[in-house]
DNA sequence: AATACCGGCGAGT
DNA sequence: TCATACTCGCCGGTATT
């Protein structure tokens, strides 16, 4: 029964990834603001903001905000750079650094593009030592071969590294060491704690909950009751700073492409608008050598509501005419249900569409076997 | 009664 | 202000076996 678990699990996270990505390709854009844009296409300036540098944030601009309101921001800043996101670019970086912390330990994970665990082991008394180490060698190495800057934090479990990150970034390294999780968390306002959003901070604070500290000695039954039997004991733990969670990179388990449309639409032709997002799914499952039993849409209507339709077929594919064709086929029953009394009538402004439940597909021989019989 | 699937919602980057 | 593009996880309801 040695339940007890002693590791210590570094964070990284790597300094507002996208805008450091175009510093890095162009150093004379460092010290302007820096926007990384998504550009919808319906107007000049449609599109939210995916992040920005800390010249930019400092002076207003925030992630998820409307271009249009950045631009609006920063008018008297002529320096300012509005760059569209180039996501390839981007994930060509992500992977050469992911790299680098993959190679300093065993236990690796893989978070986002920009964010990874590594566990280290940890013997008794060992406040972090070890960890500490790795952890100014992948800040270093980060440093010197990337010329990136990266936020490092270090605790006893995945959250406590994470709340450690959370911090103090940019270009942070903050230990929270064994034993001081209850003092560091119990201060925080409860929205801080990570997996705690603004919907479920509200309703902690509608039961007089503002800290994390007093969610940590909040009634248990009472979090239970109202967050349910998984969440409401989870915040409770976590509160406390316990995560058992496993440091464990594993693959994908869907992928999804959406886009925004010119104008929204009661209906419309989208066989153009598909074929592309199908394509670029279907090299997505070819690259990976797998093969996809669930198809499903995604629609965001003009009120911003997200519908969404999937059918789970008996037979794995891979191809882009395949997957096109369930998708428009959801499409077609969707536009054809849309008018009935339950859901009223409303117009879709972006649409997409998902693949899950992949099995393995290619050359192996027990497939081609499969296949025979 | 257990398991699978579906669609909505919340959270995070 | 006028609101992107992803990924993951949970909830409750319903269908399947």
């Amino acid at each position: 029964m040695t339940n007890l678990r002693r590791r210590a699990v570094i964070a990284v996270d790597l300094d507002y990834f996208y805008a450091q990505c175009e510093e890095v390709r162009d150093p004379s854009i460092r010290d302007k603001p820096v926007v990384i844009c998504v550009f919808s296409g319906r107007t000049e300036d449609s599109g939210a903001v995916s992040t920005a540098n800390y010249v930019a944030r400092e002076l207003g601009v925030r992630s998820g905000m409307p271009i249009a309101f950045a631009k609006k921001i920063l008018k008297s800043h002529q320096d300012a750079r509005f760059l569209p996101m180039d996501l390839e670019y981007y994930q060509s970086v992500s992977e050469r650094i992911m790299e680098i912390i993959r190679s300093k330990g065993e236990k690796f994970e893989q978070a986002s593009i920009d964010e990874a665990y590594l566990e280290i082991g940890r013997n008794d008394g060992d406040d972090f030592g070890l960890a500490e180490d790795i952890g100014r060698k992948i800040k270093e190495e980060i440093l010197s071969s990337e010329k990136m800057m990266s936020t490092v934090g270090i605790g006893q479990n995945k959250l406590m590294a994470k709340m450690a990150v959370d911090s103090k970034k940019p270009n942070g390294f903050t230990i929270i060491p064994a034993g001081s999780e209850r003092l560091f968390l119990n201060p925080l306002p409860a929205g801080k704690l990570f997996g705690v959003g603004p919907k479920t901070e509200k309703k902690l604070n509608s039961i007089g909950i503002r800290t994390v500290g007093d969610l940590a000695s909040a009634d248990q039954k009472l979090l239970s009751d109202l967050f349910g039997k998984k969440l409401g004991p989870e915040l409770h733990e976590m509160a406390n700073g316990i995560d058992e969670s496993l440091v464990l990179d594993r693959p994908a388990e869907q992928f999804s492409r959406i886009v925004t449309l010119k104008r929204d639409s009661e209906g419309f032709d989208f066989y153009d608008v598909l074929k592309p997002l199908c394509e670029d799914l279907s090299s997505k499952l070819s690259y990976a050598s797998i093969k996809c039993k669930s198809i499903g849409i995604i629609a965001i209507t003009n009120e911003l509501k997200v519908k969404t339709r999937a059918k789970t077929i008996s037979e794995a594919i891979q191809s882009s005419d395949k997957i096109q064709e369930i998708a428009s086929e959801l499409f077609s029953s969707f536009f054809g249900k849309q008018y009935n009394p339950d859901e009223g009538r409303f117009k879709v402004r972006r649409i997409g569409v998902r693949i899950s439940d992949f099995v393995e597909s290619g050359d192996s021989k027990a497939n081609t076997l499969e296949d025979f019989l």
